[in-house]
DNA sequence: GAGTGAACCGGACTGACAGTCCGGTTGTGC
DNA sequence: GCACAACCGGACTGTCAGTCCGGTTCACTC
């Protein structure tokens, strides 16, 4: 939406600003990888994107792809992370309603949502992301993250509960392949509705 | 367990006892793949299991493996439709707790208990067939049947919630690398306390 | 128990892809 | 303007899913 959606690699601290030390070229070719990458996902499927292709259309060496991200799985987490950034800002600060100043049931329902509009702009990118890091998706620092402030609130709504595991449960909902079956339709109220209900089973006023 | 879990193939009507023409040797070796493979399984992680390997160990050409099962995620859902055939029919007949005799509650506990059995005892093949099936699973006749059952019971209970959604929630906790990072300390008792305790919040008495 | 044809076998082959490597080039600090 | 470290890119490798077809084996008949 805004430009730094749209100029892959601009967004965060850590992922876009001119990186210590990092040459010119170097900057500017991590950017149109990034900037292709997500090109090729919104028009091939999440599965037809094949680094090389990548390559080509960043207009770069295959070499050049694997410096700067280590792999496919580094790519999909790069990109990711640059897209979930200004999420990863806002739980942090302070202003409500996903600020460390809302009460706890409003920041989660104010998460899942704000996970649902990533869901909705980047579905491809969700989906692609979860299969190239295969079974590492567990560790990979975005999913972390989240992990990590769901589980906290869930602590905090409803310590008798196994925190860890529902925050697990609460985050499946956002599996790529998923969501897209549950918005094939492009409804994307219901799914929203959805979610937040199963917030409200798990760690709502119930009981 | 059962000579019917270790001897593949023939726990079924469908996948074991001699199908309809098929010729003696066609039926010893599709046994023998899907010996191999889930031998094969057990040995290497889910993700070194290539259908080169599984055809050199079964002894057959990698041609004869194709030509049974159409692709790896057909070898993979054939396994597990296997595996899970008990489960499939004691859902289908009446003897209480799995079965129609039962009360919807009671039927959904002992069926994720039962889902518990077989993760604990197939984890590496739940694994693997959700990354042969990548985009697919949510097509997978097995997961369909699971999925179909739930959402009914599902809809008996809690005829107010979006049942489908609710049970692919269910369902999801039994994604394979989660299982088996929930699990990786050996303790299956709290895994399946937190299962019950998800399906408790969703379906249970509460409100 | 020999003959016959259809079903089946298996391994060589293809195409695609992730990841590596190194000779050549470019940017940056002095 | 110079020197060298950092960077570039495309050719190369190894692996794997899936295909193909000449040769073999089974089941059925007489």
């Amino acid at each position: 939406m805004s430009e730094a959606t749209t100029e892959a690699g601009e967004a965060t601290t850590e992922q876009g600003a001119a990186r210590r030390g990092e040459r010119a070229d170097a900057a500017r070719n991590r950017r149109a990888i990034l900037r292709a990458t997500e090109e090729l996902l919104a028009e091939c499927g999440a599965e037809h994107v094949s680094l090389d292709r990548v390559a080509a259309a960043a207009g770069v060496g295959k070499g050049t792809v694997f410096r700067r991200f280590g792999s496919r799985t580094g790519l999909f987490q790069a990109l990711l992370a640059d897209r979930a950034a200004r999420l990863r800002e806002a739980i942090d600060e302070e202003a409500a309603p996903l600020g460390t100043d809302g009460a706890p049931c409003e920041r989660l329902l104010a998460f899942l949502d704000a996970l649902a509009d990533i869901a909705e702009h980047h579905l491809s990118l969700i989906a692609a992301h979860e299969r190239a890091c295969g079974e590492d998706k567990f560790d990979d620092p975005t999913y972390r993250g989240w992990h990590a402030h769901v589980s906290a609130l869930v602590r905090e709504l409803r310590p008798g509960l196994d925190a860890e595991f529902v925050a697990h449960m609460l985050l499946a909902a956002f599996d790529g392949e998923l969501v897209r079956r549950l918005t094939a339709d492009g409804d994307w109220t219901r799914f929203r509705r959805s979610v937040r209900d199963l917030a409200d089973l798990l760690v709502g006023q119930g009981k």
